[in-house]
Formats: structure tokens, sequence, C-alpha cells
DNA sequence: GCGAAATGTTAGACAAGGCTAACAATCTGC
DNA sequence: GCAGATTGTTAGCCTTGTCTAACATTTCGC
């Protein structure tokens, strides 16, 4: 049940601190729950800068889902202030919008550049870094751009 | 609209290919799918480790969730077929449940090992793997062992 | 400028994952 | 060996995120 000698490391796993780690599963549930937001409004910014407009149709065909659930999506985002929109009409960002998007186009590409320094392949480092954005901190993010600076 | 000074990428976020985005987009929903499934394989194979047993409370008070929480889970992962229990016993893991529960820790480890060699802090580490293991390719995981083993 | 195609919305279903309140079973200390 | 504490379960509610089917609006080609 002990000196596994498998067991290099001082596994935070460990009974140590069950508080530590309930916290950290809970930051990784907030940060759970922020994620399609991020996608979306990253997204649509993307959109707008590039197509100069951000609508439904070209939303769903990039996060490859369905029309419908684009809609209601947009309906939270809306309500939570990130975008604003009229029917028919495409979508803009509100002020908080385009600062959430900022930050998020930062992560990801520090990200994705970490990824491609360290020497992964374009496509891989895009799809890892899509995943890897959201749960990413602060410090990490530093080291991780730090690395690519001295790449 | 275009040849932003800012633009440093070859920006996979382009126009290039929205469908291998939304492909993207669809291994990160399905990697989501299984987030939890894998923190609660994981946790239970620990505790059973490091206690002998693993006992709804003890995931509960681990995971921060609340009792009921962690029955509605346990009776998924059991329909899943990656636990076996009983009304009132404690948990046990299936064959499935076991590959999967080392293969996280696997992946949990190198994670955790990577980011500690890149200098992080032994509490933010922690708490980033436990949100990046379950969005690290087979591919990446091999160049940030690879980098573990050269630092 | 009209009709067909494209796009957008609404309604309604469903599963996951969280909660609280209430109840049931087990364990523990005397 | 029983009472109270601990642990586990059930019921029921809510939100998110996905879908399909049906309908509404806008846009485009001619």
């Amino acid at each position: 049940m002990h000196d596994d000698p498998h067991e290099v490391l001082p596994a935070a796993s460990d009974d140590r601190s069950p508080d530590l780690r309930a916290e950290a599963f809970q930051g990784v549930r907030a940060a759970r729950r922020n994620e399609l937001a991020e996608d979306y409004v990253e997204l649509i910014a993307e959109l707008i800068h590039s197509h100069g407009e951000a609508r439904p149709v070209d939303i769903a065909t990039r996060m490859g889902v369905t029309a419908p659930t684009v809609a209601k999506t947009l309906d939270r985002l809306a309500r939570d202030g990130l975008i604003t929109r009229a029917k028919y009409r495409s979508i803009f960002l509100t002020e908080q919008g385009r600062a959430l998007a900022k930050e998020c186009r930062h992560r990801h590409e520090i990200v994705l550049r970490f990824l491609l320094s360290l020497g992964l392949d374009a496509e891989t480092a895009e799809r890892d870094a899509e995943g890897i954005e959201h749960h990413v901190s602060e410090r990490t993010l530093e080291l991780f751009a730090a690395f690519v600076s001295r790449n």
C-alpha cells in the first residue's frame, strides 16, 4: 500500500491535502464552464476580423455544430454581456466580449507557438492548443512565452 | 482586414480550413465528455491504492462536490463499464476502469513533471496538470516526456 | 422584383452534471 | 446492543449544450 517503487513524485495525489485538491478540481470545473464562451468569442472576433462580420452559419461550420446550437449559445453569450445581436442580423462583440477575445487570442497564440517550438507539427499543435489554452494559468503562460523566446 | 502587422502566425485560425477546425473542436468536445470519467477513475484508483478502498465520501471531498453528485456520476461510470458497485459498499474498478486509470495516471505524471521541469511551482503545476492532461495528444505527450528526460 | 436557395429562429427532446432536502443504512462508542 | 453520528441513496430541480423538425426571413440570380 506504500513505498511503491514507481512512486517517483511526491504525489500531490496523496492524502496530504484533499482540500487543495478539491480547490483544484473546482478551478478546473470553473474553467470548463468558460471554455465554450471563450471559443465562441474568439471565433467571432476572428470572423469579424477576416470577413468583416460574424454570421451564425460561419460559426456553426467552424465549430462543427448545428445552427440551433449556435443560436442558443449566442443567446447565452448575449445574456452574459459578451455580444449583442438582433434577429436575423450578424453578431457584435461588446466591450467585455472584445476584451475576452483579445485575452483568448493572446493565450491561444502563446500556447500554439510553444507547442510548435517544442517540435510539434502544425495541425496537432492547433488541435492541442484549442484544448489546452483554457487550462493554462498565468504563471504557466509566462513560462511558455519565455520558452518560445529563447528557442 | 488583412496584413495585420500583429499577424505573426500562419493563423490556422484562418479561412484556410473551416473543416479541419470543426474537427478540432469536435475533438475537444469529445475530450471534454471524457474528462470527468477520467478524473473519477484516476481518483478511485488512487484511493484504493492509498486507503485500500474508494468510498463515495472521500471522492466527494477530493472532487469538491456533494455526495449526491458523486452517486449519480458513479452510476454513469458503472453503466459505462468502468466500475462496479453495490449499494452502501465501496467502489471497484473493472478491468477497463483499471486500464483507463493507468493511462490517466501516466499522462498526469508526464504533464506534471513537464510543468515542474519548466520551472513551475508544485501547487500551480498540480492544478494546471489537472486541466491540461485531458487535452494532450499522444505526440505532445511524447515531446513532454522527452523534454523532461533531457532537463 | 420574384421565386428559390440560403440563412436564421423556435419548439421541444435528451443527457450530463451540478444542487438541496429528505430518508435509509451502516458504523461506532459506550 | 443500541443511540447517535456518519455515510449513502433517492427524488426532484436547474442549467448547459447538443440534436431534429418545422417555420420565418433574407438574399441572390435572373
